[in-house]
DNA sequence: ATACTATTTAATATCTACTCCTATTTGTCA
DNA sequence: TGACAAATAGGAGTAGATATTAAATAGTAT
């Protein structure tokens, strides 16, 4: 988001995510080190094919394959995330009364809500003047009830 | 959102959506009035292969062409919305620091911003009580500053 | 240093969600 | 009742994502 931080505080990120690694009992390999530190350096929210074109720079013969499993790992361990909402088929919605959206990670249901606090959100005026605003969502996501249950079921067995 | 309502309020929805069709110079085909009526019908957040499923209960030979086709264009229209952010291949994200998006409807480049009011909104306890909430996130979407220019400039042209 | 396993490559296959094409049909309006 | 543009069916094509191999490679623990 700022602009690029060097040296130490780079450093520090691959220190962090190498102890991240260790302690998912995941290896430090170099392709991993390599998707890794590609992504954190792009400020474009890159697909996986992105990121592959990128890191081969540095390791030319990296498969596409290995790119996209590093970056499901990287967002499984909390050292990356999955931009919200992509990656899935569209799906539209004919209620047009002010509501919003609760997205279920695990089954993947939509389950609307509606919260009016959540309807006029405030856009600060920098924003306004960078862009055109045609749409406002607040926007949750986490685990719906029944797959809540499921869950605690298998903790429990 | 709320439990189905039928008879003279679907009427009147079905009497606006011509109107609506109308406005846009849009003919009013058996496809169209069947794909729109079958989506206000559910409240699942289908996808096109979902709604074409189930339209085909009324005309049995609808192509899926069609069905994506007409739930674009009645989005178009305002007469459905597509669900935040579906829809787009994954893109993945390395700032773990506190910030928020905005999608660039026309050029589809997600931009990061960071408004501190947003980091925390508040979730009412009806629905923490309902699910388990991972992740609460503001979206934005609209035109980037490059599209506003490319779209202003061909107004005046 | 060695052994064990996780990981990677590379090629192939599958699946889904569109998207494009073209001949044909159909709604609209004069 | 035509004429014409818009819309549709049906099939083919594309892109993204994931899975499956198998054989080679490389990290890690002892
Ligand atoms: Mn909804
Ligand atoms: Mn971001
Ligand atoms: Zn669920
Ligand atoms: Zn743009």
């Amino acid at each position: 988001m700022p602009e690029n931080q060097h040296n130490s505080s780079n450093d520090n990120k691959l220190v962090d995510f190498e102890k991240r690694c260790r302690q998912h009992g995941l290896k430090i390999t170099p392709q991993r080190v390599a998707v890794y530190k590609t992504l954190v350096g792009m400020d474009t929210h890159p697909t996986a094919e992105e990121v592959c074109q990128k890191v081969r720079d540095e390791i030319s013969n990296i498969s596409l394959d290995t790119v996209n499993r590093t970056l499901h790992t990287l967002s499984e361990i909390g050292a990356a995330f999955v931009v919200e909402g992509t990656g899935q088929p569209r799906r539209f919605d004919g209620g047009l009364e002010d509501h919003q959206h609760f997205l279920c990670m695990k089954c993947g249901k939509v389950i609307d809500f509606h919260h009016k606090p959540f309807d006029n959100i405030d856009i600060p005026d920098e924003l306004k003047g960078q862009f055109k605003i045609l749409r406002k969502t607040v926007y949750l996501e986490g685990l719906c009830g029944m797959c809540m249950h499921i869950e605690n079921k298998s903790i429990i067995e």
